[in-house]
DNA sequence: CTGAAAGCGCTAACAT
DNA sequence: ATGTTAGCGCTTTCAG
């Protein structure tokens, strides 16, 4: 069988009490009694048992990690490279993940993730816009929660955001300075806090360079920000406007998406037309052409989300804290000068 | 404070075994009493604490999943693809996975996972390849082991292996029906069991249409099968044979790799040289041209490791039971006839 | 400084 | 049919 703390006691001719001391060093046990329980584990192999640790402190060291399904799977993965950077961060603190999809639209049903009704977690990263209602169950049972890329409008919980409006600035101002004048905006949801902040700094852009606001360029018809979402604004981007010459996708799904419909089109990209996506997805590396992005450190906002949450749970907390990570300009070859 | 059994059994007026019991319906309890049971929960919202329960029974409802790092992050999110399965089939079982990558060399150090030596999982899925020394590691913890896209050589332990000799002779086939007869083969790490498959199946749809094989078109000498060992053996190719018009590379990663590199000497794909890659990685979609590839269902592939792994668990074993997925050609444009 | 013992929330004999 | 009780492996007062 497996050997417990008795084992070692008995081994050691101590009690458990004292295992159990030297193994959370605090107390100053005498080197001698140290040293023998020290060498009784070591010689037996013994690993204090997660669970049974867990019963008597409380706590699981584990972190939930909950998502919406379609963000997880349908778009490009961009969760699932956050969801990784978690993952790394909490094997240095000694913490695992379970990760939990939940469907996009509230389900009075299965509204609770298993690992929150069973106890089974200390802390819930909730990654992506998920439903208002999911927070609200969630609240009775306190567990620390931090937000990541998304966080509700009360902003009272901790949150590591990326900074959209500073990328969609990034994006325009580039395009702007490529000497383009007829910009248009690819989105989709602007319910969504990312989105309105992309489009946002797409608008301060302008603004600041005394470009005006043409609603004819501005397509945020979409409901999905996926690839097909991205063909089917360009459409109608098309029927809506003539002259474009560069276009700002809220995000690298929709970039994608466009550019297959403009190709389909008789477009030439960046000949005809200049695009910019946001997030750097790994398609946009190879794709045709290679896509010019705002480059958003996916598994490094990962890691910081489990940082704060770590933080949290050790109690080094400023309430409500939030975080904000900036973004880079990635010029491939989907842009030109004109 | 957290709802206990106590609680309910306190409400319901029974004792706490009763409360068990109607909780694991196997015994015939009254069904007043049941119900008296029954509503006490419903009153006071009680769910059973999974660490205690798992303390008591010994199962923690955990899976463990190993992978090692370079698999998991360096290559194409093949891996990731089958986590994700493996993770969506589990929440139907009431498991979760805990992920754990490891370094692809082996280290005495950190052998093992956190979660085996500390009893925190009822089982492991191994993916892809691993230090033959974590698997002699992990014999004596006796756990359930089922490995995926990989096993040792010993075929004892369950395994759900992809059809890559299928795979292999299915992309070799149809370059040859396409006209090709000079045939390139790039692969990397021979001693990886589905690297050699798939060049298995490659020689073997040669041989069945007595093609030659020629060793001029054959590089094996990569270490690595990522995008860059694949650019590193075009060019190795380029060098050692000239009239080349197809190559079949052992995964997508390559294969995009060798593109990149073709078209940077101004050969044409497809028109100069036809290839066709292996895995239906997400980047082939919007590739230039799109990738020609095997489509291997990577979700699927984890959804069916979990169920090995349930049916285990739940002693319905056949023992060292193996599951083979089979592949299909995915046709888009980086192949021609000729 | 160390050991005895209570208890974390639950299950499963064993009694009644 | 239901209750009593002894653990599961660990931590932590509280005595000694």
């Amino acid at each position: 069988m497996t050997v417990t703390i008795k084992d070692v006691a008995q081994k050691a001719k101590v009690s458990t009490a004292t295992v159990s001391l030297v193994l959370h060093n605090n107390n100053r046990i005498p080197d001698v009694t140290r040293r023998k329980v020290l060498k009784a584990i070591q010689d037996l192999d013994y690993r204090p048992s997660r669970i049974a640790r867990g019963l008597v402190l409380r706590q699981t060291h584990n972190i939930g990690f909950i998502v919406t399904d379609d963000h997880f799977l349908k778009t490009e993965p961009f969760y699932t490279h956050i969801f990784l950077g978690t993952e790394f961060e909490a094997r240095g603190h000694k913490y695992y993940i379970l990760l939990n999809t939940i469907p996009s639209v509230f389900n009075e049903q299965n509204c609770l993730p298993r690992f929150v009704t069973e106890k089974n977690v200390d802390g819930i990263i909730i990654a992506g816009k998920v439903p208002a209602e999911i927070i609200t169950c969630l609240e009775p049972y306190q567990l620390p929660l931090v937000f990541v890329d998304y966080h509700p409008a009360n902003g009272k919980h901790c949150a590591v955001l990326i900074d959209n409006i500073e990328g969609g600035k990034k994006a325009t101002d580039y395009l702007i300075d490529l000497g383009h004048r007829r910009i248009a905006f690819l989105g989709g949801d602007l319910d969504h806090p990312s989105i309105r902040d992309r489009f946002h700094g797409y608008k301060l852009a302008l603004e600041e360079k005394k470009i005006p606001l043409d609603n004819k360029l501005i397509i945020t018809s979409e409901t999905m920000t996926s690839r097909e979402a991205g063909a089917h604004a360009a459409v109608e981007l098309l029927k809506k406007s003539k002259n474009v010459t560069a276009v700002f996708a809220c995000n690298d799904a929709m970039a994608l998406g466009a550019i297959q419909l403009f190709k389909s089109h008789g477009l030439r990209i960046p000949q005809d037309i200049s695009i910019i996506g946001f997030d750097d997805v790994e398609a946009g590396i190879t794709s045709d052409p290679p896509l010019t992005t705002i480059h958003v450190p996916k598994i490094d906002i990962g890691a910081q989300t489990m940082k704060v949450m770590v933080d949290i749970l050790e109690k080094r907390v400023k309430k409500s804290h939030k975080v904000l990570i900036s973004v880079e300009l990635v010029v491939r070859a989907s842009t030109r000068k004109i």
